[in-house]
DNA sequence: TTGAAAGCGCTAACAA
DNA sequence: TTGTTAGCGCTTTCAA
């Protein structure tokens, strides 16, 4: 019953040319190769009738490239990395490659396991977030020539073309906006992980707070205890603790998440009370009651970046150890929740 | 510069064996195949020393098969895809499939592409939210022998395997419920769009309010100018015209998320006042204030369906047209949002 | 201006 | 028990 998919030869024999011809015909490279237009044209023709649909594996395996790069990021379904996604996506159709998408869900194993799926198929490039313990698969990658990207944060330990956000001056953002609308006693929520962006956000809060002499207040929730009913835990105790603070300022969007659910599970009238910000933008702050004031990562430029990078590797295989360090700046996005209150005295 | 990756042919050279042994030992059929124990051990090193990775595209021209399957939605960053997509991924996994995600965006032009480009990749089966228009695409594997399991819709004209949810018996259950918890005058807003689905939440809610003389009120946002801003705006409008409602039953998760914003824009008090509850589930809902309830698709079970479908395609190549639908049941999962308010008369 | 043929790396039928 | 070899569908060099 099954109908095998008609190959070049098989087009060929149909049309008594060679499969030559054919090839150099389906791949727009005719006139180039001087063959005689009513050719051409004939064989055009014939492809379009029979809708052909030449096989990329073939010519993968011939090629030796597959025009497709892989962007492997934490979790796809994550706002900013779905959006920077498509933008990457666009850019790489415009230049004939395709885009494929994976989360590694910091977990190194599978991360491991992607980068390897993707080798052994040939991809020609990958833009990474890259968890912790995968240096050794990206040296890999490097040391076979296939060029890699690495996004949002960096690896130490390996010298690699990366596109990053300036996380300090972001921090360094948030807090004095937050400090210009009249809050004094700031608390920072923040993860316990040993990333570099994480150390980078809560220095830019701590070095504003002093250079306003205001003293810090840290919350460190342990990474591997995360989850929803855990942040909601450590952040209710900590406002029974500190019952003094007017406003916090949450070092990512999931901690916001949280803690805007731990907060009106507390107390109800806080959120309005408190002067609210985060790291890194979501759609669902915009919905909120009030909106949050967040520092959103610029997006397009972000993906226009990181594909120059990815492009000029690929179309250059030559020059491809001259790494590249990108650093973004970001856009702080005021909305209601970090106003001037009421209550407070004004300026 | 470029170092080669070592091929089967290379290895049977350095190990004097030939590319037959390595083939059948890399793929674990050295037993099978009778091959001495010491020639399995030594090759097994061997290829572990050099940390051999086979080159799948040449394996998948060769086999005609490439143990990919992919998963084509909507919006991949859509919570209820995404675990989906997980599920379908560890079952996958188990079987010796990897899967490959992708998003339509509903978008027919941008479904066509991606389905072409996987069909000329060799992949081994699709499981497809369809948009509408694919139509052709879908036959055109169809009857290529590719398995393909549509996911969440139908397509009327088609006769191929399905997994679904039984809209019209959870839009009653919602509607029911609501009902119970003692409100009388229930909303219903909803997208107008053409799609089965939406059309039996409809007919669900319709339905039960009539059995419980109760006189239906619906609002339906043109699809395309469903954004944002739009939906805030129709919203609002039908807020001022329908002053005396007690409850609203929102017929999708990002229309109920625009709705609680437009709500809350519109008038404080209203969100803890009315009853609340929509149509799949969302990570939002949970952590919102009040929490929301929800009708949530039984995301393990649905992951599973489809996968067992398709994996019975994949292994049975002859029963390929034997087509199945599988209609799911989902659970109500009650939060804060719907339950008697305080203001209300008790039972 | 067109065609013959080699070869990408792998699998598997057949031979030895 | 192991090796030889054809061939998957394509691109591309070289020859005609």
């Amino acid at each position: 019953m099954k109908k095998k998919r008609p190959s070049l030869k098989d087009i060929a024999e149909v049309l008594k040319v060679s499969t030559t011809t054919v090839s150099f015909v389906l791949n727009g490279k005719g006139e180039e190769k001087k063959i005689s237009k009513q050719l051409i044209t004939k064989v055009e023709d014939y492809l379009k009738e029979i809708n052909y649909k030449p096989n990329l594996v073939a010519r993968s395996l011939r090629t030796g490239s597959s025009r497709v790069i892989v962007f492997m990021v934490e979790d796809i379904s994550n706002y900013f990395f779905s959006k920077i996604g498509r933008i990457i996506e666009d850019i790489a159709y415009q230049n004939d490659y395709r885009v494929l998408f994976c989360s590694t869900e910091n977990n190194t194993k599978r991360a491991q396991g992607l980068i390897q799926l993707f080798q052994e198929r040939q991809v020609d490039g990958f833009i990474i977030v890259p968890p912790i313990g995968i240096e050794d698969e990206v040296i890999n990658l490097i040391e076979n020539d296939t060029p890699v990207v690495l996004f949002d944060r960096k690896i130490k330990s390996v010298d690699v073309d990366s596109v990053t956000l300036n996380n300090y001056e972001g921090a360094t953002l948030i807090a004095e906006h937050l400090i210009e609308e009249g809050f004094s006693k700031m608390a920072f929520i923040t993860i316990d992980l040993d990333l570099l962006q994480m150390k980078d956000r809560m220095r830019g809060y701590v070095d504003t707070l002093a250079k306003n002499n205001m003293e810090p207040l840290l919350l460190e929730i342990p990474y591997n205890t995360a989850n929803a009913v855990a942040c909601n835990t450590a952040i209710t105790q900590f406002l029974i603790e500190n019952p003094d603070i007017d406003s916090i300022f949450f070092s990512t969007n999931y901690l916001a998440q949280y803690g805007l659910k731990a907060l009106s599970n507390y107390n109800e009238q806080l959120i309005k009370k408190l002067g609210i910000a985060c790291f890194d933008d979501n759609i669902f702050f915009e919905m909120y009651s009030p909106s949050i004031t967040t520092f959103a990562q610029p997006i397009e430029q972000m993906g226009a970046q990181l594909m120059d990078i990815m492009l000029d590797k690929l179309n250059n295989k030559e020059n491809k150890t001259a790494n590249k360090a990108r650093v973004s700046n970001g856009n702080l996005i005021i909305r209601e929740s970090s106003l001037r209150k009421e209550s407070m005295p004004s300026q």
